[in-house]
DNA sequence: TCGCTACATTCACATGCGTTAATCCTGAGT
DNA sequence: ACTCAGGATTAACGCATGTGAATGTAGCGA
């Protein structure tokens, strides 16, 4: 695939794109636009490690020590956090181009496990290399530090989707915010998406049971707000869907120096 | 007051002193350990901008453009967000030392707004006053990305809270969350702490209703876990209370080298 | 084709929490 | 002491969502 250099297609997310030589390049063309040498230094940091992840299968646990910054290349990965008695709750989804945790080498230990929804390709980058990018390129840690600010503005907003939001509205503005984010990565089909989350999924992550999500998700059908099946969401009407959700992109901070 | 330098009352907060000459005195002992150079380097940028809010005022709304990194020195304040229809989500509490939003400039516009709870006395920095100490001092900039971290690390504790446990579980843990942050800071007089939110906001904060967190607080006074009033909270037993509330304090991230 | 297995769907019933709206405190100011 | 206002408390009632468990369905390997 190829990537997203106008406007439409480039977000916060870091995306890549395999040249004709099937090699990977890096944009962190979030936030600010890079310097063809920043963009050199985040491709070759790419390129050391990379490992391939089966579908529902832990990348790192809650309590274990924390090595490596996780850029996500392909497919979905989520965050979650499990209560003492098994009480899960899921707390984001990463796509494509997103950096996981930079940084996180700071903390002793992980606080919550990361898995792979998907099967996923995903980039390590050692503590060492990723401090050498920082030193390397103050564009790059400015963008780092802005890719950190988005990842907290979202999950605020998951906060305020459970608190506030009835089932309806929560599991609208799931599709709205995944919806989004993908076109802005160039990865929507017109007014379709892939979703590769079981009704389960959905559950854990908008705090509701699977029954419920299941009659919610039917409502919406009825309702002609959208279409769900074999892993894909088809949005009829994405203004229609955002109003019934309260959906303001804001948080997701898409107005950004990179976009035309 | 004076402050923290032993190990127990160090924290991820920043935490300041009044010297006998009434000066206030920076500590980022967070995290790391600051050379003298980076104490003053903070006390200097803490003294420059100082503001005094009355309780209840807002400091900054959703939809401003954010012009100051704000570090409360008195008092509680906290973030919150509204949705169209004016239902209110409170996502978290500052108390004395906090640091709310480290790069907050980053940002073109806010995506939530901050408010007082009590009155508050609190440092602005200018964006080129923040610039500077992050050059100055690599490690003051460190520190930094730690609070970062530990402040998304708390948002995604919220999430879990109000996704997967109880009404009960939840007021629990919010006791938890502030009792240990307090003590982390020195603000706790032995099982007792100040804890000025009216139980409307205890509801805000937690995604329930003031009726709902009423009946749910009577019933942990029956219990004996807790006694709340006059603003203040007594914890009869923090063990009992941690474990009915499952609260792990590992998000908080308390276990680093500054620690003793 | 059979029979897994993982999901999705349905059903009957229970309940935790919300809603609305009085009424009761308590502390601060006069 | 008296008053007032902002909380806290109580009560009656309703409903959104949970629980537990059965049934349906589609893909997939043997």
């Amino acid at each position: 695939m190829n990537v997203a250099t106008d406007g439409t297609a480039q977000g916060r997310w870091i995306i890549f794109s395999r040249g004709p030589e099937h090699s990977l390049t890096l944009h962190l063309s979030a936030f600010v636009r890079l310097a063809s040498a920043d963009r050199e230094i985040l491709t070759q940091a790419l390129q050391r490690r990379v490992r391939i992840l089966e579908p529902r299968q832990d990348i790192i646990r809650e309590g274990e020590r924390p090595r490596f910054v996780n850029v996500i290349l392909e497919g979905w990965a989520q965050r979650y956090k499990q209560l003492a008695d098994g009480r899960r709750q899921i707390l984001s989804f990463f796509i494509a181009g997103d950096l996981c945790d930079a940084n996180i080498f700071i903390l002793k230990q992980m606080d919550h496990s990361l898995s792979t929804v998907t099967r996923v390709k995903l980039a390590e980058i050692s503590q060492s290399e990723f401090q050498e990018i920082m030193e390397r390129s103050p564009r790059i840690a400015q963008a780092l530090w802005w890719n950190e600010l988005v990842t907290v503005a979202i999950q605020r907003e998951w906060t305020t989707n459970i608190g506030q939001r009835t089932a309806y509205e929560r599991i609208a503005h799931l599709f709205c915010e995944m919806f989004v984010r993908l076109r802005t990565t160039g990865r929507t089909d017109d007014d379709e998406c892939e979703f590769p989350l079981t009704q389960s999924e959905i559950a854990e992550a908008t705090g509701l049971t699977q029954v419920h999500v299941n009659r919610t998700i039917q409502e919406m059908r009825r309702d002609q707000l959208i279409e769900l099946r074999n892993k894909r969401l088809k949005v009829f009407d994405l203004d229609r869907l955002m109003s019934v959700a309260l959906f303001n992109p804001n948080y997701l901070h898409l107005d950004h120096e990179g976009l035309a």
